[in-house]
DNA sequence: CAATAGATCATCT
DNA sequence: GATGATCTATTGC
């Protein structure tokens, strides 16, 4: 109901240009929140680099000092320090010598938080992506990973530090918002903090990382 | 299905 | 020198 899919062969769901009519830029006070708020505010926003584009269903909450789980919880580094400035700039670091993982940055200048993306539905540009992952199986398996997304959407450490209300790497919001429930649970992947529901997903999203 | 091995390197100890 | 906010292929039931 979404759009009119203009090419028969494309599997997008929304053109391009259709996607900038349907949704709005984000402004900087979008993102100066507490780190978990911002987390629950990402969920059904469209992240979007050049032309590739994909709705966020999972995201997950990274705290400052108290949080042994986050980069940030040893403090200032140069890998980390953005994580410390201001609001709606993008973390990407490299991890297990293959992957760029992508967060945004919350909380007010001088306060540490970010919120990891876990994974998008895909919906501009899934040629494009299919092509970068590699990837000839079903469209939900496509971008619903922390190192998929990044891989799918041309996202790495040459984003470190941009800003996401504008640019070429951005997150934009539906003019007509999407109806869901939200899931809290643990997060996936670390060994600190195991038990801390800091993990968001769009309940029931075919698109996310894990089943509940 | 579930469990596991291997890939591969920036970062911090 | 060890580890990690991961993913894929492969093995085994």
């Amino acid at each position: 109901m979404n759009a009119v899919r203009k090419n028969k062969d494309s599997e997008d769901r929304l053109a391009y240009s259709e996607l900038l009519a349907a949704t709005a830029p984000t402004d900087a006070a979008f993102f100066q929140s507490a780190t978990e708020t911002l987390a629950r505010k990402l969920l059904g926003c469209v992240l979007l680099h050049h032309r590739t584009a994909g709705t966020i269903v999972e995201t997950e909450a990274y705290l400052g000092t108290a949080d042994l789980a986050a980069h940030a919880s040893r403090g200032r580094t140069p890998r980390t320090q953005v994580i410390f400035g201001p609001p709606g700039r993008a973390y990407v670091y490299f991890i297990y010598g293959m992957y760029e993982c992508l967060n945004v940055v919350a909380e007010p200048e001088g306060q540490a938080g970010c919120v990891l993306i876990r994974a998008l539905d895909p919906l501009t540009g899934i040629a494009e992506m299919r092509q970068r992952r590699r990837w000839t199986g079903r469209v939900e398996g496509l971008a619903n990973g922390p190192g998929k997304l990044t891989q799918a959407l041309a996202i790495g450490r040459e984003q470190y530090g941009a800003r996401l209300d504008r640019g070429a790497l951005s997150i934009r919001l539906w003019k007509e918002t999407p109806q869901f429930e939200v899931d809290a649970g643990p997060r996936i992947g670390i060994r600190e903090c195991v038990d801390w529901p800091l993990r968001f997903t769009w309940r029931g999203h075919p698109a996310l990382s894990r089943r509940a």
